[in-house]
DNA sequence: CTGAAAGCGCTTACAG
DNA sequence: CTGAAAGCGCTTACAG
């Protein structure tokens, strides 16, 4: 069963195939009579537009990429509902890619969407990326491009954050309040922007508090498939190399429950002996045993801004008007539960 | 920046269109020497077929449609990298669209999607979803069609599942092994298929053990975004109903780690009071204190095998085979933990 | 081995 | 108010 065609439209009502387009898309110089009937006809044959026809005219798809290191995490998976209930409620599609970390799958995936002619990409970077010139060839392109949450600050191009190096502040000045004095933190990967801010975020901390920095406290771990491992051997290696240790600020949930299940295993109270912040609220964070404080990262909300910032970027283009890039940061919250309470 | 079109290459060379396409398509009736020009030069300009011009001409896009129910979900999520990982081998990229447990949406969606042209899609239904007239639509228009995990028998198309009636079976033949005699289920909603078959299971298990079957021991959910508050509802009424339950099956993670949590709330031990086991293997059943016994849902796997499944379709309408429908079943195990060590 | 021509299904500037 | 014509950038059957 073929696709019906707007010639066959045409045909059936003896007029051209210039008129049947014009009553469809509510063009005012077409009789009423004429639009009445074409739509009509139009209706009961079921007629769709042939986007690929569409698309090469207009040059443009309504579809949109996103390339994401990971899609089985809370917080990732959050950021893409939001982008695509936003993109779906301005008529955008939305092309998913996972890098799963990998600086050589995003460079490839980012070439696929820019031959696939997406009208804009969405991208949160892989650990692993240190070299920007895919980025760069979107961007000389004059293709829309935003960047979230894992952001490279060379890069000119729009970006939605949050503020982490303040999000860190507030879990290690948390921790002080509280009255830890030897503060450990295991940090994320080197590369990633958010993982400097977020060590940055708890030295100042500890420096405004007068507390020393004591570079043998931060371990690092890649946040990668293995971040609940790397939770444990981080703990386990803590306990070894420090028996003083009484707060922690952990870069991510997730490292933190395997801390927190190691600790557990060892005979280690939470927040008797040592007070655990994580960071990102993964709703995992609010059932385990004890619930575990954290900074609160809006996925959803993240997601949608991405779009709309994007989606403006791509209406200045088509309207030839100059786009601005942006800097947008969302605001994150301490969540205090059990993990820290005293 | 326009990009680059054939056409530039061609008279760049001073040879014809024609023969420009076919030498970058590896026609056998180019000569070395032109193909090695034309080659060489795309590769200078960094040439990209216009995609909307080839999908007009081969009546594909390479792309296929994704309807999927919740996307912040570690099963759906599971199943989204293995539909994405395993469609970017084969060069197909995929749009994915949330219906939000919703019948009016999941029907838009596939209307979008059917309008777009994508050459299959992936669906899993929303809970909502009792007509199928949307879906039957898809195969009339001869566009291939998997359903995965929330399916409707009554389609006729391929699907991929598990078989949720015996997997429930062996969770309740669990409970009963280690010695529960009075053993209530926490169901999902009434329609999906899914729900009705893991209560099936249940009830079989029951009565293959000779323990009579009690309507009152059943409690439903709705399984969706409130998945944890009902598992505490539902323990909470549980207890008031009934003093004598050793054991629950619950239908999905989510709700028993609700219920868990309310257990714990109000003193009741388990597993030493009540055993239970979940459904579905959430990366959080094992963090949890106690960790969960549950059915292991293999959620990468079904996303590719469903993925696989589309393909051949794909391919055999394209070569003008006759597509056979498939179903196909994918293994369960249960995985003991805490929650019913006795 | 090469190329002229038709055509995929639209949109839109232009003429009447 | 209507329509003929050009064109978006490819692919491919056909002729030479």
């Amino acid at each position: 069963m073929k696709p019906v065609t707007l010639k066959e439209i045409a045909e059936q009502l003896n007029i051209s195939v210039t008129t049947a387009s014009k009553a469809l898309k509510d063009y005012p110089d077409v009789s009423k009579k004429t639009r009445g009937l074409v739509r009509e006809l139009a209706k009961t044959l079921n007629y769709k537009p042939n986007t690929f026809a569409v698309n090469l005219r207009t040059k443009e798809s309504k579809t949109i990429g996103l390339v994401i290191p990971v899609i089985v995490h809370h917080f990732f998976s959050s950021v893409i509902k939001g982008i695509i209930s936003q993109a779906e409620k301005k008529g955008y599609l939305v092309i998913i890619l996972q890098s799963n970390e990998s600086y050589e799958l995003e460079k490839k995936q980012i070439d696929l969407l820019l031959s696939q002619r997406v009208d804009g990409i969405l991208i949160s970077l892989a650990n692993g990326t240190a070299d920007f010139s895919h980025l760069t060839e979107v961007i000389s392109q004059e293709k829309p491009l935003v960047m979230f949450d894992k952001i490279a600050k060379i890069v000119k191009c729009s970006k939605v954050i949050i503020d982490d190096r303040k999000a860190a502040y507030m879990a290690t000045q948390h921790l002080i309040d509280i009255g830890c004095k030897r503060i450990a933190h295991f940090r994320g990967a080197l590369l990633p922007q958010n993982s400097i801010d977020r060590f940055l975020g708890y030295k100042k901390a500890l420096l405004d508090n007068n507390i020393p920095y004591d570079h043998s406290l931060v371990y690092i771990c890649e946040c990668g498939d293995m971040s609940f491992e790397e939770g444990k051997t981080n703990a386990q290696q803590l306990l070894k190399d420090h028996d003083d240790v009484d707060g922690i600020f952990i870069n991510t949930d997730l490292v933190a429950i395997g801390a927190m299940t190691q600790f557990n295993k060892q005979g280690v109270k939470i927040p008797e002996d040592i007070s655990i912040v994580g960071f990102s609220n993964w709703f995992m964070s609010s059932v385990i045993s004890p619930t575990l404080t954290t900074i609160d990262q809006p996925g959803f909300k993240m997601g949608k801004t991405a779009f709309k910032q994007l989606y403006k970027e791509i209406k200045a283009i088509k309207n030839k008007k100059p786009k601005a890039s942006k800097i947008i940061t969302l605001d994150t919250a301490l969540i205090e539960r059990e993990s820290t309470k005293k």
